[in-house]
RNA sequence: GCGGCUGUGGCGAAGUGGUUAACGCUCCGGAUUGUGGCUCCGGCAUUCGAGGGUUCGAUUCCCUUCAGUCGCCCCA
């Protein structure tokens, strides 16, 4: 038995993923963002009308399948959907906050091929804000993605766009007749998109550098004054944060429901290849009301975690540790008892520790302690139990104390790192 | 869904159409039966992802398949 295709067991690289988990609870606190946990499993309908029907992840990527009453289910792709129908469902936009904000974390599938930073069960961390639409909510949300990662010590650069929301058909309409008479000199792709979502193909590689491109008209130029004007501000919060940043036009995200703002984090390209992308996000202003809701704009965003912890790799930061304080090294089957002893009442203190349950020779359990990189190793044989004593050795230092059994007090400062 | 590369013990990694598949690390045992982490000695793949074919003979050649990996598409 085997482990399915593009899915992976996490241990060897589960101090990356607690430095992240820590990472995101320091600034959840911070930022007061309240958790909120939603099924991996949903109605399918949910993300057809989320995300849209259309789009290539409901499209081709979904893990779709009827349970026993034939009901159409669906394993979420992404945390947003799932977010907005738990707030609509639990009237959470009655609560007296007027920003209500959410974060979560969790695993998500989309049955892709698997390549760098992409795998079919992967993780995301995201937040969700719930507010009328404000420059500023936007700038404090991009924020706290910025500080999840100086939490993590990493750098990413931020690239913003604006999308037209309420010229968009405008847009799309005009974008297509300036490439209509250049249809045959884009790439293949391109082609396909000029019929199925013809704002990709300003994201396109290939085309990048194409003429018909470079004189395309922008969704910038297409932005209403209100649009423009709410762009300007958040550029200038972004500023005063000292958030640097740069404006992509190009940049156009691949989810439906995204309709002014969008924002991508990015890390060197060295580093993830293809998929340098650690986070994205921007508002959605319909889709609480797409989904049954008041009329209430959103706003958003979520880090890949399997990609945060290539880029954790890549800058060497050190995963989180826990460290073992104290390794028991029982000499004889008669001591046992009072080896379990100690050992529960330093637990109960707070010290990490563990004992030995085979009484090997004492340079075999002495290997135990190296093996297991334990701070202290205590001695506990027929001598100490005689005396009434235990035997602790600083493994760094290699000096030893003798110390009564019963002052578990003493042992458990030296254990926090006290001095004896 | 399409394309490139790869597949040898827990890990890293040589190798060849032919009787016993290097080496390094890890691990296990011992030298050294209450103080180890050094050193030394010994041990650990009837087997080279799986299935089939060619051959007197294949881990080495061919086919198929599976898996991994990278890229495309798309996305976090």
């Amino acid at each position: 038995m085997n482990r399915l295709k593009g899915m992976f067991d996490i241990h060897a690289d589960a101090g990356y993923y607690a430095a992240i988990k820590a990472a995101i609870q320091a600034v959840a606190h911070s930022h007061h963002l309240a958790r909120i946990e939603t099924p991996i499993l949903e109605s399918s309908d949910l993300f057809h009308r989320g995300m849209g029907a259309d789009t290539d992840v409901i499209r081709k990527e979904t893990y779709t399948f009827n349970d026993r009453a034939s009901r159409s289910l669906t394993l979420r792709p992404e945390g947003t959907a799932g977010v907005v129908r738990a707030f609509i469902e639990a009237k959470l936009y009655a609560r007296p906050e007027p920003v209500k904000k959410f974060y979560y974390d969790g695993p998500m599938f989309r049955y892709e091929r698997p390549q760098k930073g992409r795998f079919r069960q992967f993780h995301q961390m995201g937040v969700e804000v719930f507010a009328e639409a404000s420059p500023s909510v936007d700038a404090d949300l991009i924020h706290a993605s910025v500080a999840i990662l100086e939490h993590l010590g990493l750098t990413a650069h931020l690239e913003l766009n604006q999308l037209s929301n309420t010229s968009k058909p405008d847009y799309k309409a005009a974008l297509k007749a300036h490439l209509k008479p250049h249809l045959d000199s884009l790439c293949a792709d391109c082609q396909t998109r000029y019929a199925d979502n013809p704002l990709r193909i300003l994201d396109c590689k290939i085309d990048a550098t194409h003429t018909a491109l470079q004189n395309a008209p922008m969704p910038l130029d297409y932005l209403s004054d209100e649009e423009t004007a709410y762009f300007n501000a958040l550029q200038d919060h972004l500023k005063a944060l000292e958030i640097p940043f740069t404006v992509n036009n190009h940049l156009v995200r691949g989810l439906d429901y995204y309709t002014g703002m969008v924002f991508e984090l990015k890390v060197d390209e060295a580093i993830l290849g293809a998929q340098n992308t650690v986070a994205g996000g921007g508002r959605y202003d319909d889709l609480v009301h797409t989904l049954g809701g008041p009329a209430l704009g959103a706003t958003g965003f979520a880090f890949g975690i399997e990609r945060l912890v290539v880029a954790l790799k890549a800058a060497e930061i050190a995963p989180l540790t826990d460290p073992l304080d104290l390794y028991v090294m029982v000499l004889d089957a008669s001591v046992t008892d009072y080896a379990l002893q100690l050992v529960k009442a330093l637990r109960h203190a707070g010290c990490a520790v563990m004992m030995s349950h085979h009484d090997g020779s004492m340079k075999k359990q002495f290997k135990t302690v190296t093996q297991l990189d334990a701070a202290y190793a205590a001695i506990l044989g027929p001598d100490e139990l005689a005396s009434g004593t235990v035997t602790f050795k600083h493994q760094a230092s290699g000096t030893a104390h003798r110390l009564n059994l019963s002052d578990t007090a003493t042992m458990t400062r030296i254990l926090h790192g006290g001095d004896a």
